[in-house]
DNA sequence: TTCAGTTAGACAGATAAACTGTCTTAAATA
DNA sequence: TATTTAAGACAGTTTATCTGTCTAACTGAA
């Protein structure tokens, strides 16, 4: 079965970083719901990822998220509503607005974290440990060469 | 600047894979509309990689991608009306359609594999043509364990 | 051999996640 | 101080998914 559904030629460089990274989304993401958070979606995984611990502003969160500031407003929104991010004035900037997490925020930035590591495990003993330290050396290099010419996520 | 905006305890498996697939995900795509075929979306992806050589049916389509029939339905549709795909009845079930790659459609199909091995060949340079074919050969591998058990896209 | 159940796709409508454009207000600067 | 820039709000749009319902066609069992 394995290479009739999806013949290899299709196993291209960005098919190979897609498919498990998916599979660990989906995983990640749908275990949130079981773990009390069932409001956190995929999408609100960008404001976790790069809001900062003494709290962000919606602006400065977009542009490292590569995003509008309305779309990053649209999640802060819902994450600010289902009690997972508490927003207050910046104390700099009359204008801005402060971002930062709740406890509850906290706790579901412990659960994504503590899911991830317990996938990497489970996929450590498929493929081997070695080869996913490997895997993961080489990733961050390749990470640190696409940081060093822009890019964000 | 490095592990500045993106702090180290980020680079969680997940991060590791997700990063390099979204650059490549926009250089693909973002060089679709350079190349003739601005009509093309990341989210047609799923139809370029799914579709056979001879054709396949909508239904077939959705459930090797992991989605609803309506969404493929939608995503088709578009591809069909830009001349990426021909749609016709399938000889052998009478409910069912027939969809084939056109000729700009195969066009795509090339011009995204070419597009990703020239990907590919930069960032061998960058991290290493041999420390390369580790990623991808351990990243089969990891395919090959998730598809063991379910999985598609 | 017909008839019940299933499947393919169409149509309608909903929602999520992004976007652009415009507006107000505050800050920064010249 | 006057002008420009920046932060976020509000309104509306697009894209990509979903459910639900419907008809037509296929399939298998009595």
């Amino acid at each position: 079965m394995k290479s009739g559904s999806y013949p290899d030629r299709h196993r291209t460089l960005g098919a190979l970083l897609r498919a498990p990274w998916r599979v660990l989304e989906g995983r990640v993401y749908g275990a949130m719901a079981e773990r009390g958070f069932p409001e956190v979606r995929p999408a609100h995984g960008v404001v976790f990822r790069h809001i900062e611990a003494d709290g962000s502003r919606v602006s400065d969160l977009a542009d490292r998220a590569g995003m509008a500031k309305q779309s990053m407003a649209y999640l802060v929104s819902h994450l600010e509503e289902h009690g997972y991010l508490r927003v207050g004035p910046d104390p700099l900037d009359g204008r801005a607005k402060r971002v930062i997490l709740t406890e509850r925020g906290e706790a579901v930035l412990k659960a994504a974290h503590d899911l991830s590591r317990s996938i990497e495990a489970e996929w450590a003993l498929a493929i081997g440990a070695g080869p996913m330290e490997t895997l993961k050396r080489d990733l961050g290099r390749l990470w640190d060469y696409l940081e060093a010419e822009d890019h964000q996520s």
